[in-house]
RNA sequence: GCGCCUGUAGCUCAAUUGGAUAGAGCGCUUGGCUACGGACCAGGAGGUUCUGGGUUCAACUCCUAGCAGGCGCACCA
């Protein structure tokens, strides 16, 4: 139930009856009319902007008309306590009492109060990390991977139908790269020759050892004389290997993908050049070269005729090549076949969540979807900004290439999964994070995922109090409770809720929901304290009782948390 | 050179998808625990929202021209 959109039709049923009976003219377009939370200053529930909106066509100023309306919404609005108008010409409606019982008594049930029932289910891939299998993930990987969760729990939480994909990059260079590591490494364990450490295509980690020792372990059969003999074979292992990591780490972060799908079938089973054949049929490839950027070094650049993608015909500033110098496809174009195997399983609408470093990316890659459904916004891709690591006070630099960077693993075992994810989660996914290591750890008291789940543990111990569980249903037969006033500034927030998930939705924002429930603890952390002065703002009474208005108050508040914290894909501990 | 992201209080960031006197945390400062959980709360100081134009009844938000920082730019993925 939101409230925001209930008034606005209301509103502008009010405003159409009107307007036919010659009381007042509308604009062509109603879009701009809103119904808003009106700043907290203003002792009043919800706000309206109509009369701003409507003066200009009906040539009158904005108060004048504000009266006009503000009698009509009154006369029609049973739910009204008092209608004010603020200066450039706010119309701000005050609910009374008996619109608080008529909503907490619509809600109290509600487990996915919040979520979007009008919105139409849709079908729905979010494909999100797909790092190369090369090795565990690191802390860069794990703001997209949180991301691409929460928007799939927040998408789910909206009832729509998600599918979380992995693309698995485990064809080209770099697995031959690794493959030959893991060989190496292979033969360094059995006494074969030392590990060359001059070599820079080659991986250097720590990690390769033990995915060569489980190979060696567990094949037998393997003859590590000659690479080529069983590099195919090695290969296989070397990414399963990999893979094995990776899925240990998501799940060290909490998140589970339903389809892990690989670039080699997709090469294999010759996809890239049927998206190549087709696209060439509409022209959108076609035979050409393209220019060196300028600025930057270029002594080693070759002009040649290549495979070009007509990406500019979509906005893109230059054509995209698709085969390499010696003919084999680039990642782009087995990555434009991956997203056709995408369009022909019909999905409506496909979300990627890239890396910072990956910006550069998207054109070309919706151009293609553009070209190959015909749709423009069949794509939409996120951004996950970089994750600027600090240890004690200075930036830390992780190169992959000495294998010192920070895991998963590592992050997890010092800060733990829920507060990682909040602390990711709590900002816009488009600004980088300063993550410092020592004060995240030092500083957890100040940690606002605390803060939101201490707020959820004091309701739970009221519950316990009284021994009743705060997760069963609340049966109260009538609802005629009259709140206090800052009481009702917390059911306002309340109110909010449903508004806050609109937007999240709308933008692909997780970012407001960690900032919504802190505003939501916050408010409730304060009522809290004023029960030491003020004895009725005591949950439980002296003789160890609740009151129904108390019970249904909670039971609200706990209520948003849970399902904001499940959509984050964070606890709520009754004890802390 | 081009593209994308960012620029808001001393620091880190929000801002209801164009609304009213721009809000939080940290830090600084003054107070509050015999109390349903102090991992908490109440108060104070702190602002030319990077700059210049424009659109609008209304701009942190949109357009435009700049400035600063970050990321990226075929033959890696």
């Amino acid at each position: 139930m939101n409230i925001f959109k209930l008034y606005r039709d209301k509103i502008i049923d009010i405003l159409k009856s009107a307007s036919k009976e010659s009381l007042i003219k509308l604009p062509e377009n109603l879009n701009s009319i809103n119904v808003d939370i009106p700043p907290s200053k203003f002792n009043c529930d919800i706000s309206t902007n109509v009369a701003m909106v409507l003066s200009k066509p009906n040539e009158k100023s904005p108060i004048a008309l504000a009266e006009i309306l503000s009698n009509l919404i009154k006369e029609n609005d049973h739910y009204i306590d008092n209608i004010s108008i603020e200066k450039p010409g706010f119309i701000n409606l005050k609910l009374n009492k008996d619109f608080w019982n008529y909503f907490l008594k619509n809600i109290i049930n509600d487990k996915n109060y919040g979520s979007q029932k009008s919105l139409n289910q849709k079908k729905y891939l979010v494909e999100f990390v797909s790092a190369n299998p090369t090795g565990p993930l690191h802390v860069g990987h794990s703001r997209g991977a949180i991301l691409g969760d929460v928007i799939s729990n927040l998408l789910k939480f909206n009832n729509q139908i998600v599918t979380k994909e992995y693309y698995v990059n485990d064809y080209g260079n770099q697995i031959l790269h690794f493959t030959k590591s893991v060989y190496l490494r292979a033969c360094e364990i059995l006494n074969k020759e030392v590990f060359p450490t001059d070599n820079p295509d080659l991986y250097p980690g720590e990690y390769i050892k033990h995915i060569a020792k489980n190979i060696i372990d567990e094949n037998s059969n393997l003859n590590f004389n000659n690479f080529d003999d069983i590099s195919r074979e090695l290969t296989v292992l070397s990414v399963k290997e990999s893979i094995k990591l990776i899925k240990f780490n998501l799940n060290n972060l909490g998140v589970n993908h339903d389809n892990f799908a690989s670039e080699t079938e997709i090469v294999k089973n010759n996809e890239v050049e049927e998206v190549i054949k087709k696209l060439k049929k509409d022209n959108f490839v076609y035979n050409g070269k393209i220019k060196a950027p300028e600025g930057e070094d270029n002594s080693n650049w070759v002009e040649r005729e290549q495979l070009l993608f007509k990406s500019t015909d979509f906005g893109d500033d230059k054509d995209r090549p698709i085969q390499k110098a010696d003919k084999s496809w680039t990642y782009f174009a087995s990555d434009v076949a991956y997203h056709y195997t995408k369009l022909n399983r019909k999905y409506d609408l496909l979300i990627n969540i890239l890396g910072a470093d990956h910006a550069g990316y998207i054109k070309r890659i919706t151009a293609a979807v553009e070209a190959l459904s015909g749709e423009k916004n069949k794509l939409i891709c996120k951004v996950s900004q970089l994750v600027k690591l600090i240890k004690d006070g200075k930036p830390f630099k992780m190169s992959k290439r000495k294998g010192d960077y920070i895991t998963v693993e590592d992050l997890i075992n010092e800060v733990g999964k829920d507060a990682t994810r909040f602390i990711m989660l709590n900002r816009s996914n488009d600004v980088e994070i300063d993550f410092d290591f020592s004060k995240v750890k030092e500083k957890s008291k100040d940690n606002p995922l605390y803060y939101v789940q201490y707020c959820y543990a004091r309701i739970s111990s009221v519950f316990r109090n009284i021994n009743q569980n705060i997760n069963n249903e609340i049966d109260i037969k009538k609802y005629d409770f009259d709140y206090s006033k800052d009481e009702i500034k917390i059911l306002k927030k309340i109110t909010e809720w449903p508004k806050c998930i609109e937007v999240t939705t709308e933008k692909f924002e997780p970012h407001r929901i960690p900032v919504y429930l802190y505003e939501l603890s916050s408010d409730f952390h304060s009522y809290w304290n004023m029960g030491k002065e003020d004895e009725s703002k005591r949950f439980i009474t002296k003789d160890n009782k609740i009151n129904d208005d108390k019970i249904v108050f909670l039971k609200i508040i706990s209520n948003v948390i849970k399902s904001g914290m499940n959509i984050l894909g964070v606890e709520t501990p009754e004890k802390m």
